[in-house]
DNA sequence: AACACAAATGATATGTTGTAACATCGCGTC
DNA sequence: GACGCGATGTTACAACATATCATTTGTGTT
């Protein structure tokens, strides 16, 4: 059993452990996002299928399913590329803090990482000296990955 | 002389600084920004100029304005909201630091602060330490502003 | 003033991303 | 096997964005 499988495998215990059901399409879907290490567009998604699984999966499809694993915490949506991502942390058992994203500007290439929770909270603590709540700790940044610094040089 | 009058006085003595030009049509896009409070999308800006100006801005012209003013610095777009906000420090002389927002994701209203350096200077850190090179600090935030917080309540 | 050049805008077409609305399918329950 | 509900299919369209080429306008030069 490959390394996809087992988290596929994990998914799929999650969803079942409380009602939700990983169907054949949505593993598609998850899977083309999880064997990925860069983000993906829905509609590049849409192509993966087609080409992967010789069925026909159209767009509306991987947006309603995006937004089924959005809300099972299986995959993010990151704003700042218009792309989606497999969370790092299917897997792990724990619950997962919020997740801070470095996307190369480049290649779309996605490292997951943890901030300290201190740096967390020194954010929160100047937007709400600013009068706003944060909803969302979800932080987005502008990068280039190691390959891509390497290619510029 | 009022206050966006005196805005859109400093953003043109910047512009003709460098030798660019803010022109007719231009200033009517900053126009619509620096009046308003929330962030607005290319179409919200072609319909504002059409009603206010009663020419027609085609959404081509807005785009590529909206490039040139981001260029100039008077303007940025938040990937977060798909929208575009001017910049707060248009009338301030000093250089001014990567900006972050808070995006109100109830009514797009946006507030654009300042961090502490040493915030940044520890993000910076973790991004490094992925393995990645940070290309903007610039941070957007889903949050709620003041008054849609009162009203969730 | 006439000209030449570059920058800005106009016009048209098309690509990309995302949602609305309603029909149909398939599966578990009774 | 009929019912009900969640998932998927289908079609249409709205919203966001860019490519390309034509035309206008503004600026400096002669």
């Amino acid at each position: 059993m490959n390394h996809v499988d087992r988290i596929i495998g994990h998914a799929e215990q999650h969803c079942k452990a409380h009602g939700a059901r990983l169907t054949v399409k949505r593993k598609q879907v998850l899977t083309g996002l999880v064997q990925s290490d860069k983000a993906l567009s829905a509609y590049e998604l849409v192509d993966f299928c087609n080409r992967q699984y010789g069925e026909s999966m159209p767009a509306m499809s991987v947006y309603r399913i995006l937004e089924f694993l959005e809300d099972e915490h299986l995959v993010h949506k990151l704003s700042l590329a218009n792309k989606y991502v497999a969370c790092a942390h299917i897997v792990c058992n724990h619950a997962h803090a919020v997740p801070q994203f470095l996307i190369c500007r480049q290649c779309s290439k996605v490292k997951e990482i943890a901030i300290e929770p201190a740096t967390i909270n020194e954010l929160r603590a100047s937007v709400s000296e600013a009068g706003f709540k944060l909803i969302s700790t979800q932080l987005e940044m502008n990068c280039l990955c190691e390959g891509c610094i390497e290619q510029a040089a």
